[in-house]
DNA sequence: GTCGAATGATTAGAACAATAACGATTTGAA
DNA sequence: TTCAAATCGTTATTGTTCTAATCATTCGAC
């Protein structure tokens, strides 16, 4: 079965893909103090707004005690801060302090300059070609997801 | 810039499917006893017969000190076993025991059985557009790896 | 008003994964 | 032979991430 060999490429890809991603993070936390998910989520703040953690959590595609877990570091960083909501006491909202707003507006991208320069580089069609290919293996992933889809 | 925001679907795509197979994973593990990683070592091992645990890194894109701790489990589960080399008493070698044998024979794909089938739908032309666009953006994330790649 | 269900956030516990540091062994040079 | 360098494997430490369980609060039925 040609099929199998196929799967096994794709998984190696992803792999190496999940690999280097997670070392790119580490590479940011030393020169930035901001590992990838940090980044991801004070992003996610910063375009949102004033934003509670669940809007973070479907933003971010990271589970909720995830979210909170990073938003507890980027407080103990001074790059955010949270307050409960007066209307809904179980809601708590989180924004941007001026530290965090500086600090994002010159962070570098989340995958590196070195990546970004090298995608800019790729032609329209090579860059359509490549979102596309990549969102379809994540919606074939995510159909996974939910117990009991099937029906 | 439109790059700007491609970068973002781009990164948002690959957060999916890291996500969705960590996901995957502990589906796996709670179904077989046997983690993502664990299974892919496992696969390493029985694909290349007695293997030193720097090949089995190489072959499964992951540290020296990860393929250790998920070679100490395998072995733990007895699916595994490991024997220093007599020539050279630095290397340990991994094979398969009878049981891991027989548990690799009767292993799900990876990715999940229902995703293996999702892939097999695809046409070819679009199963191939997937492999080579997921390849590239692991080989251009791989670029960054080394420190002081710029010339 | 009161009790149970639902919702939002959080804590507890377990697994993967990396870098850094270490120990054991081999190799090669003096 | 003896010591330095290289190599292989392992341990220590830190960080991300999930599921399951918990706490506080709100909403709805009565």
């Amino acid at each position: 079965m040609a099929n199998d060999l196929e799967l096994r490429t794709l998984l190696k890809s992803i792999r190496q893909i999940a690999r280097a991603v997670d070392i790119q993070s580490r590479k940011l936390d030393r020169a930035w103090g901001l590992t990838l998910p940090q980044l991801i989520v004070l992003r996610s703040v910063g375009d949102l707004g004033e934003v509670t953690s669940r809007a973070i959590s479907i933003e971010a595609d990271l589970s909720a005690p995830t979210v909170v877990g990073i938003l507890d570091k980027l407080e103990d960083k001074g790059l955010i801060e949270r307050y409960r909501s007066l209307r809904d006491r179980r809601i708590v909202h989180t924004r941007l302090t001026p530290v965090g707003h500086d600090l994002l507006a010159r962070a570098p991208s989340p995958l590196g300059d070195d990546f970004a320069d090298a995608f800019a580089l790729l032609s329209e069609r090579e860059r359509r070609s490549v979102l596309k290919s990549v969102d379809q293996i994540a919606r074939m992933l995510a159909l996974l997801e939910p117990e009991g889809q099937a029906g």
